[in-house]
Parts: C-alpha cells; structure tokens; sequence
DNA sequence: CTGAAAGCGCTTACAG
DNA sequence: CTGAAAGCGCTTACAG
C-alpha cells in the first residue's frame, strides 16, 4: 500500500492550491482563506500565501471552485437582441461593474422569441449562476417559474412592475410615450402616428402612453398606427414613412418606436421632398447614435442604458451578498430630448 | 462505521448522475456514458437511461464535468468593441454555431487596449477553455505567448496572416483599401482623401492599401489624410469632414474607413450644402445598418462578417476535435458596393 | 487563528 | 459492452 501521490501540477500544467500551500508552508485550507481573502488568517501567513501564489503565477481553478463551494461565481444576463445597440450599452455597463467584482458574465441572446428565452433561463439556471438578470417581464409562465424556483437572485431590467419578490430596475415606457404625445401635441400637432416594429412589450407599453395621451386629448386616431413584427432598421423605416404617408398624407406628427425607424423615415422624408419637421414632426426613441447628427437633428427621448446596467448590477450584487435592498423597483426615468426634427 | 451516504440530490435540489443511474438501474458510469452520447452502450441501457434522465429532468452540473473530465465546453471570444456592429454580427455568427454543439460562449471586450486584451486572454487561459478566438494579430507579446503556450486551439479572425501554427479566417484589409482607391479614381477623383479614427490595425491596413493604390497611380497626397485614435462614429465623421474640406476644398473623393464615419460626412454635407457625388466623391467601409438607405446612398465595402463568424467557429470545432483542417487560413474576401455617393 | 477529513458531481483510466 | 475505484482541485463544516 503506497500512500497516493498529490499532484501539484494540474493537467493543464497550471499550479494547484497545494503547491501554493506548500511553498508557503501552510496547510492548503489556510492557502485558501487567504486566496479568498477570508480574513481570520494571521497576517505572516497571508504575505507567505500571497506571495507563494505570485510566484507560481496561481490562479484558481473556476470548475473545482464551483463544485466545492457550490457558487458558479457567473451571473448570467439574457437580453432579446445584440443588434439593438440599447442593450449592448447595458451590457458594457453591467460588465464594468461585475467583472471587477470576479463574476463572470454569461450573455444569453433570446431573439426576441419567448421559447428561445425560455431555453436559455433553463440552461442557465442547471448551472445555477450567482445571479440573473432578465429583460422586462414578458415571458413564458414556465421561464417565470423557473426563475422563482431556482432561488437564483434575480433583477428585470427596463421596464418596472410592482410585485411580491420582483427585484427591477428601469423606466416607465408607457410614460415615456405619454411624454412624446404632449410634446406632440404641444407643437400643434393634430393627426399623430404611432410607428412600430419588432411589437415586443417595451414597444407596445410605449405605444399604449401614446395613445392614452391622445386619447385624454381627443386626438386618438387609430387609422394612425402602423405595427409590424419586423426587426426594427432603418431600411424598415423608409418603408413605413412611405407607407404612412400614401396611407394618410394628412399625417402631421409622427412617433417612432426606435430611433432607427426615425432615421429611415429621415432619409425617406428627404427622398420625397417632405419637409421635417414643417410638413410633418418625427419623434424617435432611446436616442440612439446619429440621432444626434442626422439632419434635422432627431428629437427622441433618452433612456438610461448606463445606469441601468450599473444599478441592476448594484442591486443584484447587494442581494446575493444577501444585504439589504434600499428599494426592489428602482425608477430611472427618462429624458425628451427636443432638437429640431420635432 | 457507517458507509458513506451517496447524495441523490445536488445542495441546489437537482438531481445528480447517480439519481439517474439508480432511477435506470444502471451504474452511474454508464450513466455518463449514455449522456455523453458515447455508443459503446446497449440499446436497452440507453432508453433507459434517457427516459430516467427525461423523468428527473437531469442536466449534467457543468463544473463536475469540467473539473473531470478537465475540459470546459467553453469557447472564450475576444473582440475588440460591442458598439461596432461589425463584432456584434461575427458574434451572433459564431453563437449559432458553437451554442448547438454545446458550447458555452464566453465574450471578452477589450475596448481596443492592447493591455485590457492581454488580461482577458491570461482570465480565460486560466480556465482554460476548449477554444479561443480572438481578433487579428495586434497584441502584446505575453498575450501572443500566452496563447501559444497554452496549447487551446485558437482562430484569429477579420485579418490574414500566414504562419507556422497560426489559424485564420478573415480578408485583405489592404486589398479592400486598394480597391476602394481603384474605384475613386476609376470614376475621376484626383484628390483622394483617406479618413480614419480609432486607428487599430484593421484600420491602418486599409489605409495603408489606399495609399499604396494612389501611390502607384501617381495620386498620393499625404495631406489629405486625416487620422484620429478617437472612436468612430457618426458625430465624428461630421467633424472630420467638415476639417477635411475646410484645409482641402479641393478634396474631390474620401474613403472613410468606417461607415459611420461616412455616414456623418453624409449629413454634414447636406449641412454645408456640399453635393455628393458630384463634389466629393464618398465611401465608407463595412457595408452597416443604414448604408443602403442613406442619402444618397453609401457607396461601401462589404466585409463578411457572418462568413468569418461561421467559418472560424467550424474551423475551431476540427481543431479542437483534432480533425484534420483543410486551411489554416481562410480568405473570404470582400465586395465593393457601388451605391449613389460614389 | 489553523488544519485533517470529507465531499462537491462528474469522468478517466483500468479491468473484465 | 459494463462497472468499481480513484481522482479532478477546490471548499465546507467540524475540531481544536
């Protein structure tokens, strides 16, 4: 009987917390604490381990950190487009404040499509990750309870709903479409379009706003709105204006659910010689780039893509630490902003 | 003495191999083989294990996998910006290859620092993961070491380089510059322009076959090169055209090699009351979301980019299968589209 | 403050 | 084709 060897070298040829442990002199357990930080270790012993671990140039292994601790140290973010740059900016800021903190983020792409969606949470949650953050509320019964009875803290980001354990950190859509109709209306605008695409909840609670705030005014047309689930682009932009216009050329004021059907309709207006916003006011909406560039300037409104991801992230941070939560719905607002195409 | 119990069950609530095997009344290696799709199982034994694994609803705990089998299922991808559409479309690309085969994708930004992607690559190798793909060829030289020491199989994408061991899918930037050129002065631009910000390598090498295709013609001006390490976008492009024309008004043809940039020009021409093409000549670089519909339309180079997404993901599945690659460099080339604005 | 033992949930050789 | 044993590289209680 040969007592079993301990490898010091993985595999892989990387070092192993027991030749860190060892060069150090300390026992592997007390090599951890310190790695971890844990701070009930004697300060001779820290400089030792930590020193041991740069000279081998250690650095855990994730897979066995994971089984042992039973803590994935991955938090995984499920969003319905990449191509939409809206959540590209949540996801750069989401990752300046967890990579620093040692997670690892997970991007789940669900295409807009509930089932994909769905499939992703449920992969994601075999793992399970640390943590989740999912956009909006818009998804299949199973994905919900899913999520619930995982146990895995979790924030919805973009939009707000008010409900017993619903962490969620955004901004109310449908007021923000009200918003758009006043200043609309305000210019003196009479016959307003509600232009949309891709039709996901987002879209349709800001194109609910709208039309309630025309509806409060007497204005509501419905013969002005053109939907479509098409993916949102510019291209698709030039299509609808058109189509709108052949449709109702009385039409004098125009809101866009996404900047780069506003951009397309720009483009469009220019092609036919339609004077914006003179003849007809275009209002898009996230304020996406170019919208300040284009000509005329885009009036759109601003949605905090930054400082959803940083405080969605805060929070979640605060929940799997299990601190306390200043507030669960966390309203970020919005911002008109009127340049001179509306 | 009591024998060790054996958990049916994780500390998550989900069940485990052995919950499986046991429900199948197989051994839990089998078990794992079944799950793993290896063939050396009886028919019997596989229907029933896949109908208990069915039953528990069982998915394999990734870390006890990688930890095991000392294999990750993770690709690690490094790119240098989400906010340039160009990575976003290689990124969807190489998901919906790699995600199928049962990959987890693992996306690092470096924000085009050289310094930020040599700690990304050192995180992921640390891993390490199955796979690596990483953008072109610029970066420190630890990195490159790194990379090579680690042994995973890496594709470098979007530009070419031929060399012992190094794989590749992408096309000629400098290819692509030229025929910009050739098509500028094809169509009787004597002044020709070459406009670029951000200046990463991809960058200087379309730059560098504009200039060399002028050269060649007699047409070089080295004055009429505006370059700026700000990022690209659509506002710069206004600021840099509007530079541009007030030190060279005579400038009678610009290459932009971003659309965006492009695209700003575009407005800031329709500003000044510049006429494209009949002025100035304009193309821009990547064929992005907008070019098509702009006014006038944008003349622009269309690079592959869910070719490179697909074709490095499947060169990568050989290496890492170590199947025999017919390439190791992939050229997929590039297409000038002619629009309006040149 | 420090450590020996056990175990996280899989897969890898090695037998048969 | 199937299985018992050992081990992947950490961390979790539990002692002291």
């Amino acid at each position: 009987m040969t007592a079993p060897t301990l490898r010091k070298t993985r595999s892989t040829g990387r070092p192993t917390l027991d030749a860190v442990a060892e060069l150090a002199g300390v026992s592997s357990i007390t090599a951890s604490r310190v790695l971890r930080g844990v701070d009930s270790v004697g300060p001779e012993y820290v400089r030792r381990v930590k020193a041991a671990a740069a000279e081998l140039n250690y650095v855990a292994n994730p897979a066995a950190r994971a089984l042992a601790s039973s803590r994935s140290g991955t938090v995984a973010v499920v969003i319905p487009s990449l191509s939409n740059s809206v959540f590209v900016d949540v996801l750069e800021s989401i990752h300046s404040v967890l990579r620093p903190r040692g997670y690892e983020i997970l991007i789940g792409n669900s295409h807009y499509s509930r089932n994909a969606e769905e499939d992703l949470i449920r992969h994601y949650l075999a793992a399970p990750p640390s943590g989740l953050i999912v956009t909006g509320f818009d998804r299949t019964e199973s994905a919900r309870r899913l999520i619930e009875a995982s146990g895995v803290p979790c924030v919805h980001i973009m939009e707000l709903e008010k409900a017993e354990g619903v962490h969620c950190v955004g901004f109310s859509q449908a007021r923000a479409g009200e918003a758009v109709a006043d200043h609309l209306v305000a210019r003196g605008c009479r016959h307003n379009a509600f232009v949309a695409a891709q039709l996901d909840s987002r879209m349709m609670q800001r194109g609910e706003g709208f039309r309630e705030a025309l509806r409060r005014k007497g204005l509501y047309d419905a013969d002005l709105e053109i939907l479509t689930p098409a993916p949102s682009s510019i291209g698709l932009g030039c299509d609808l204006f058109r189509q709108l216009l052949q449709r109702r050329p009385d039409v004098d004021g125009i809101f866009f659910g996404n900047d780069d059907l506003a951009q397309g309709a720009l483009f469009e207006a220019r092609r036919q010689g339609i004077q914006v916003p003179d003849q007809v006011a275009i209002v898009g909406f996230n304020d996406l780039a170019g919208a300040a560039d284009c000509v005329p300037r885009l009036t759109t409104v601003r949605t905090p893509r930054a400082e959803v991801g940083r405080v969605a992230s805060n929070l979640l941070l605060s929940m799997i630490d299990n601190k306390p939560v200043p507030s669960p719905v966390v309203d970020l607002g919005y911002e008109l902003v009127v340049r001179e195409s509306a």
